[in-house]
DNA sequence: TGTACATCAGTGAACGCGCGTTCACTGATGTAC
DNA sequence: TGTACATCAGTGAACGCGCGTTCACTGATGTAC
């Protein structure tokens, strides 16, 4: 199996190019994702790239969706932990997106709320990914809402969960706690009428 | 008063060459802003941008601040204009913001939804433009609300109206019309329990 | 009022840098016999 | 088991284009006398 060897070390330049674009692109947005750094971060050189992808765009559209999987598992993965804690799904989902770690979490976090505005821009490729993205968070949100809630209340708490954490990003201190703070009690208070906020 | 002419001559040029930029932000984030292309937007060459603005990353920051004295100013119109319909403040705030045009307007909407993640990068002075838009949407939510309410709703209105307009521009169809729907009477029934959200 | 001169917003060519992309090459890994 | 050859992931130099920025120049507008 020595043929696996090297197939394997290729799946893991790979996936860590695929890594280090997901970070990029969370942190930097689509317009900040450059070849060359992406590649260095990697621990590689630039000219391996079109070994691994056939263009920027092609690694833009892989990467959105890999940071989708990555921050839906983490998500996932920490809400699970709050659960054990007692917590209902949802409670869990809110808590989780509207913590510290995910706010201070730029480069690793949900990818909708890190590109914003950019999901709607680039190639249609592009845009399919972007939009997918969109549609995979309001479902999980509804996987995590009790039954009997409305039909589209995993919309409005998507639309708040993402609004939510960019402003939050965008202000510090106070401004920021009070977002956080405000929309978590304001969710919980809607969607949980029977937990306490705090 | 020939000095006036050419004074006021200068003053359009500056301001024709802002308009085109705040657009272009608006329309493709800050990354997506070219000197030469707003330059010729605006109906004049590149080389004489220089004259107007000390950098692009200038350019920028007043752009942005443009949007949102534009954006606002559009707001309140429309919201009056509803308003004398019988509509609340917040009412008409709500329905503007989550309108069909609003969604439409690429170019001349709200820029914290507009640019999203973007509010958080750039250069210093740009990202102190950025926050301040985040501050005067929270200010206009904060002026819309009725007497007596809470002390964090407007950052809860304003959280939901930015990600429901981004969700909204990201989806389409079907689900962006029920995410603006969703989100419309969500807000409603919790800030105008006596409004009828249709 | 008319003429010569000054101003300055705007023009367009040019520069330099960054970045996506290409390509000839390397050297470690794997295969054949 | 050992040797010669093949493969191919990765290297690093080079190319070309786009874009921000500079600059010498223009020509219409405005001023001085």
């Amino acid at each position: 199996m020595t043929t696996d060897t090297k197939q394997a070390r290729r799946r893991q330049s790979h996936e860590r190019i695929l890594d280090a674009a997901a970070s990029a692109v969370c942190r930097d947005g689509y317009a900040g994702v450059g070849v060359a750094t992406v590649m260095k971060e990697a621990g590689l050189t630039h000219g391996g790239f079109y070994a691994h992808f056939s263009s920027r765009d092609a690694l833009l559209a892989e990467a959105v969706e890999h940071a989708g999987t990555r921050s839906m598992a983490r998500m996932r993965e920490r809400m699970a932990r709050q659960q054990q804690g007692g917590a209902s799904p949802l409670r869990a989902l809110i808590d989780e997106y509207l913590s510290d770690p995910h706010v201070a979490a730029l480069d690793a976090g949900c990818p909708v709320a890190a590109l914003g505005a950019d999901l709607r821009r680039g190639e249609p490729a592009l845009r399919d990914a972007s939009s997918r993205r969109v549609q995979q968070l309001v479902q999980l949100v509804g996987q995590a809402l009790p039954a009997g809630s409305g039909e589209g209340a995993a919309l409005v708490i998507a639309s708040t969960l993402v609004g939510a954490l960019q402003m939050a990003r965008v202000l510090d201190g106070d401004a920021r706690e009070a977002v956080l703070r405000e929309c978590r009690a304001a969710l919980i208070a809607r969607y949980l009428p029977g937990d306490n906020p705090n």
